[in-house]
DNA sequence: GTCTATAGGATGATAGAC
DNA sequence: GTCTATCATCCTATAGAC
């Protein structure tokens, strides 16, 4: 991957995830990546190759972001950790969370396949614990960790961080 | 109001939910509503202007949808209220819905202040049951209903049903 | 791999007639 | 209030040179 290849991609999901795939044009892609805009269409053929290109990148990296969850054994840990993940979110990955976000309501990206794991691994974790309707926890607990991501990446993380003390300890207590 | 002035918002309000304000052309909005592109820009200045045409409708529908609950003074119903809104949408509001989750994407239109007093409510709602952390409760709750709504827009009322019920007893039995 | 130039079409908006 | 015709601009994409 060339310098210019990835500038191009950084350039796009920053624009995207601020003024959506319909609202950037390339040539302010070009523009502000310092780049020709007939090498856009080079590396990716289309604007919608440049794209399916940044949802591939995504998908990689959420999957790295949601293993060590997947691999803990502990139930109480698993809730633990989820609860948290929201929280670890830093600044420069804004644009890539929002981009991820929006893309849920474009029709052709809406696929939710990505958290499924993380949500099985909920259930599993709610049902250990003894929980009389894990699937239904796990997806409450799920949405709860979502609209706390869209909060943060609204109003910044200080904004919710007295949530996730308050939530940890919530399910902490059910726990017992 | 005008017959075409209806349809136009009614088009506009279903194609901007659905492909979004910048993926929809006025020239499109203008075909299916059977009106000549002109006209729009007679009636709403240009594009934005219908735009926020519609969005002052959706403030006042939301209002009025949000009333009932804002008006009780039982805590208890004020909370299983709160859960079933999401249910009560019909199938004929979904693009309005839709439309309204999508704009808090839009830099221009984040605001959050419609759903101000429900959330005040709630937390009253909380503080007079007793919780310790009434207004982390309602925060957390009004997460839950709104994943919940969108949910339903993306698979259906049916599908979520069942999280309904499920609340409603979770909630009343932290209440005892 | 990268740039410049340009084609071809769509887009938002206006003017003027009825 | 409504339509037709039209404009200036912007947009995606391609061709060809280096």
């Amino acid at each position: 991957m060339t310098d210019r290849k990835k500038k191009i991609l950084g350039v796009a999901l920053k624009l995207f995830a601020n003024d959506g795939f319909n609202g950037t044009s390339t040539k302010k892609i070009a523009k502000e990546a310092n780049v020709s805009e007939g090498l856009i269409f080079r590396h990716f053929g289309n604007k919608k190759g440049l794209l399916n290109a940044l949802v591939q990148q995504a998908a990689e990296r959420t999957s790295v972001l949601v293993a060590p969850i997947l691999k803990e054994a502990h139930p109480k840990i698993v809730i633990q950790k989820t609860i948290e993940l929201p929280f670890t979110i830093t600044e420069n990955e804004y644009s890539f969370w929002k981009l991820q976000f929006k893309l849920k309501w474009e029709n052709d990206y809406k696929s939710n396949e990505k958290m499924k794991p993380l949500l099985d691994h909920l259930s599993w974790a709610f049902s250990a614990l003894r929980y009389p309707e894990p699937e239904k926890e796990a997806v409450i607990l799920n949405y709860i960790v979502e609209s706390i991501a869209i909060g943060i990446l609204r109003d910044g993380t200080q904004s919710h961080e007295s949530l996730k003390t308050f939530l940890i300890e919530k399910y902490k207590t059910l726990l017992l």
